[in-house]
RNA sequence: GCCCCCAUCGUCUAGAGGCCUAGGACACCGCCCUUUCACGGCGGCGGCAGCGGUUCGAAUCCGCUUGGGGGUACCA
């Protein structure tokens, strides 16, 4: 078997996709289980919609999801460069290698012109295809173009009749009749390549063994295979996955949700966790396994694991996917990540004594178990660093006869403790259990309500523990009163 | 319009003629654990799009219909 080189072939023209980062990461995966390379290419020939920002924000998502390429911009191999501009050259030459084999011939058609004839053949009920007009144009017919200021392209002469077959490693052999395939522009009026004749021209020439790609690319496909035929090259392999689609199956875009890479970052996913989730989109490895490291997934990935039928980005299951990675993670780490949004939210400061950040990570090791993603942190924990707002539901738990002798007698027993530790927090709640003759709960509420403004935190004594004594006293203070002010009501 | 692809629980999928009274995961619903919320454990709900063939036997093969998706650009 000759050598496994893959490429990812972006065009810049917006952020990262999650369709685009699970293409790259089948890619990315098929070299690296086979050893062999995976190669990055930036498409750009298109000048109106290309952006420096795009480039960047391609870099930027495969570098957080962890794929690397052999080849590619920053990383020079034998067959750059890497951006298709920078190619321009190459692409003229094979042109001209068209138009002097006959395969190739230049149109002065107007977009304008060709619009109208379109509409009209499909008005008439036919097939929008290119009618030739140009094809055995006069030198005169040509001058006068040139002189009415007309800038040609250059359109391919496809096969008229015929079937081209694509042997696709996903979906079998896909044929297609000659005649639906009409003359394709390869060069623009622009000088610039179409995606149709750079693809085949830089897959050619970068030794793509195979090209693994969007389902959407499948009906291009004959048009690239006649091309690689009439310039007596050898076919790549091809393997079409299907595409990702919304929950109501059309296309995923952004009205679905987020769709760009780099916003999972910004939400709080961890890259493991959209990797191991994307991989699953149209790729299994068995019946029961859902869980996979980036290694394993290097081991067990195959093209027979990949389905045939366009997946349904589940937002759910990613989110529960990045629970699980949350809760497998060092709490150091977890930390790490987590302070970004607490900063963000103004909760914490960038520097943090080690003290500051010995309670930080006790604090967010309590949420380790509650957390589905990193944005949450911040909700999540802020009586921890801010003062105490009750919610509805904490002051539910507030407006009881109970609470505010509950809360009084807390607070003037917990000044007078010796230690203020678990142990001597248990100890107290039993004595009080026996004391007002009610069950552990009937206390804790109200304890819970004063000291977080919440109905839920993490376990009552970690909670008092994190807060500290004396925030906790003046808490269960002003929940006293509060409580009393309820009851005043 | 024409061409191409696809079709198993709500979703991702296992299933490559008898192993399927169709398995797993997420979601959902119960129960257990429990000071709340999570986590965890246990259980439940739920599907082979329809119709014709082929076969002793079909989720699996073939055809049609229907539904969805993609392409049909001087976008990629």
């Amino acid at each position: 078997m000759q050598r496994v080189r893959v490429r990812f072939a972006p065009s810049p023209t917006g952020y990262l996709h999650v369709g685009g980062a699970r293409t790259a990461l089948f890619n990315w995966l098929f070299a690296r289980h086979y050893g062999g390379d995976f190669i990055l290419r930036i498409e750009d020939t298109d000048l109106v919609r290309s952006t420096e920002e795009s480039v960047q924000a391609i870099f930027d998502g495969l570098t957080w999801l962890g794929l690397d390429w052999d080849e590619g911009p920053g990383k020079d191999g034998d067959h750059g460069p890497y951006y298709q501009t920078e190619r321009l050259e190459i692409y003229r030459r094979y042109a001209q290698e068209l138009i002097d084999k006959g395969r190739a011939y230049y149109c002065y058609c107007s977009p304008e012109e060709l619009d109208q004839r379109r509409k009209e053949l499909l008005a008439a009920g036919q097939a929008p295809r290119y009618d030739r007009k140009c094809l055995g144009l006069s030198a005169a017919e040509v001058e006068r173009y040139k002189a009415e200021g007309r800038v040609p392209v250059i359109r391919f002469k496809a096969a008229e009749v015929g079937r081209t077959i694509v042997d696709d490693l996903v979906r079998g052999k896909v044929v297609f009749e000659n005649e639906v395939v009409d003359d394709f522009v390869i060069v623009k009026s622009d000088g610039m390549p179409t995606y149709n004749f750079a693809v085949v021209v830089d897959d050619h020439l970068m030794e793509i063994s195979h090209v693994i790609r969007g389902e959407d690319h499948l009906s291009n496909t004959p048009k690239q295979i006649q091309l690689y035929e009439a310039l007596g090259w050898e076919v790549p392999q091809f393997a079409h996955i299907s595409m990702i689609l919304g929950p109501d199956k059309t296309k995923l875009s952004k009205r679905h949700g987020a769709t760009s890479v780099i916003q999972y970052k910004d939400d709080g996913y961890l890259p493991e966790a959209l990797l191991n989730y994307l991989a699953l989109l149209g790729w299994s490895y068995n019946a029961t396994d859902n869980l996979f490291t980036k290694e394993q997934l290097i081991e067990y990935f195959t093209l027979d694991g990949v389905s045939k039928n366009p997946a349904v980005f589940d937002y759910a299951k990613l989110q529960w996917m990045n629970g699980v990675y949350i809760r497998q993670t060092s709490v150091e780490r977890l930390t790490d990540l987590c302070r970004p949004f607490l900063e963000q939210a103004g909760l914490i400061t960038r520097d943090l004594s080690p003290a500051e950040l010995a309670r930080l990570t006790k604090i967010v090791a309590e949420m380790q178990t509650r957390l589905k993603t990193l944005n949450e942190i911040a909700d999540l924990t802020s009586y921890f660093f801010t003062d105490v707002e009750y919610d509805e539901q904490a002051l539910k738990n507030l407006r009881s006869e109970l609470a505010p002798q509950v809360l009084e007698r807390l607070a003037a027993d917990l000044e007078g403790m010796p230690e203020f530790t678990q142990a001597a927090l248990e100890a107290e709640f039993a004595k009080l259990m026996e004391e007002f003759d009610v069950k552990l709960g009937k206390l804790i509420h109200p304890v819970r309500a004063a000291v977080t403004g919440r109905a839920v935190s993490p376990g009552i004594y970690e909670t008092l523990l994190l807060i500290g004594r004396d925030e906790v006293l003046k808490r269960l203070r002003a929940g006293a009163a509060k409580a009393k002010e309820l009851l005043a009501e």
